[in-house]
DNA sequence: CTGTGCGTTGACCGACCGGTCAACTACGGT
DNA sequence: ACCGTAGTTGACCGGTCGGTCAACGCACAG
């Protein structure tokens, strides 16, 4: 089946390296067919629109990142709760190595530039963004039977807390020029303030 | 001095809107001289680059926010902190019932769009958005000497959590359709769990 | 050996982009 | 009456944008 250079991979890993260095609007697909070297007509043979080839990109990271936080280790529902923080904050700090300093979130970057402008892009992020949120309520719930959540603590709403945090943080961080390990503190700090005193 | 028929500012307000509704990218200056009713000549009259209107219409955002966070009433400073999250939700209602749908923070549209791609404009956001965070730790340091904010909890961090969690959450709710409503109800609980019990 | 179809190539396109400019208008100061 | 100047106008520009296309290479199935 589809196997030969492997050049649609190429496309998309290039485009992901690409949209985190700059934008959406400021990287043309000439850039990426330049940085990926693909000529522009094979680039149409994979993908029949820029936006298409966001959706892909959305995608990839998708994944990369629920495997990741399903790889995430802790016993407890406490420390799988921070384990989230942790593995949120190494992402961060490898497009900080990786580019020099926060280039902020993957989704939360394709969100705030095109929701407002294509319709289907703006369905895609929302259902990645589903599936984050989900995969960090089942861990909220956890919290919440194993009783290290406070009283009146709500885990979906939690859950979608944290997930806001993670998105504010990163981009505060990205326009301030802040570390991703303070954006990791912060996250941990949430999560710590959510949790009975001496949980963990 | 500067009194003609206020062309400036018809084009600042006009971009502010279109910025809105849509993305810095996908405006061209021709479309807001075509909803400004102003001739592309003029337009570089007053504005040496498309890039320095993005900067003055933070501008007249940063003022129109301070204006409303200053006139936010409130007699104790728990009081007052929640009426940061009654401001931002007010704003964000606003631009709800304005555009039919929640379309983003104008700061946080502009950060995650162009802070990697023009250095200037990152500058220029980062210090609008230190502004807002000072406003919000005099406040939250008025709530920590009133006594109301939780044991261990740091008034300064509380500030930059509360502005990243604003963004987070407008963010969220820009993509996934949520209410200017829910954003302001989650601003009010990252509040409350900041705050003592029966505090308020 | 030949047909079929995926992948590739590079030339090409019209639209639109941000930005420029010289000429013109209108008004306030003298 | 004159001038300087802030503001206005519309034509213009080179470059780049996303996207198209006909032709070609080439592996594999028959």
């Amino acid at each position: 089946m589809g196997r030969t250079g492997g050049t649609r991979e190429r496309i998309v890993r290039t485009s992901a390296r690409l949209l985190l260095s700059r934008s959406y609007g400021s990287v043309s697909v000439d850039d990426v067919c330049t940085a990926a070297d693909v000529r522009k007509g094979s680039f149409y043979h994979f993908f029949p629109s820029k936006a298409e080839l966001a959706k892909a990109v959305v995608d990839l990271h998708t994944e990369a990142l629920l495997d990741r936080l399903s790889a995430a280790p802790g016993a407890s529902a406490a420390e799988r709760l921070h384990g989230v923080a942790d593995a949120l904050g190494t992402i961060q700090t490898g497009f900080e190595s990786t580019f020099g300093r926060v280039v902020g979130c993957p989704f939360g970057n394709l969100a705030a530039e095109l929701s407002t402008v294509d319709d289907t892009l703006r369905d895609h992020l929302a259902s990645a963004f589903a599936r984050w949120e989900r995969e960090f309520a089942a861990i909220c719930h956890r919290a919440q039977d194993d009783g290290v959540l406070r009283d009146g603590v709500d885990p979906d709403r939690l859950a979608h807390s944290l997930l806001a945090h993670a998105q504010g943080q990163i981009l505060l961080a990205k326009v301030g020029g802040h570390s991703a390990a303070e954006v990791a503190a912060m996250l941990h700090d949430l999560i710590d303030v959510h949790l009975h005193e001496g949980a963990v």
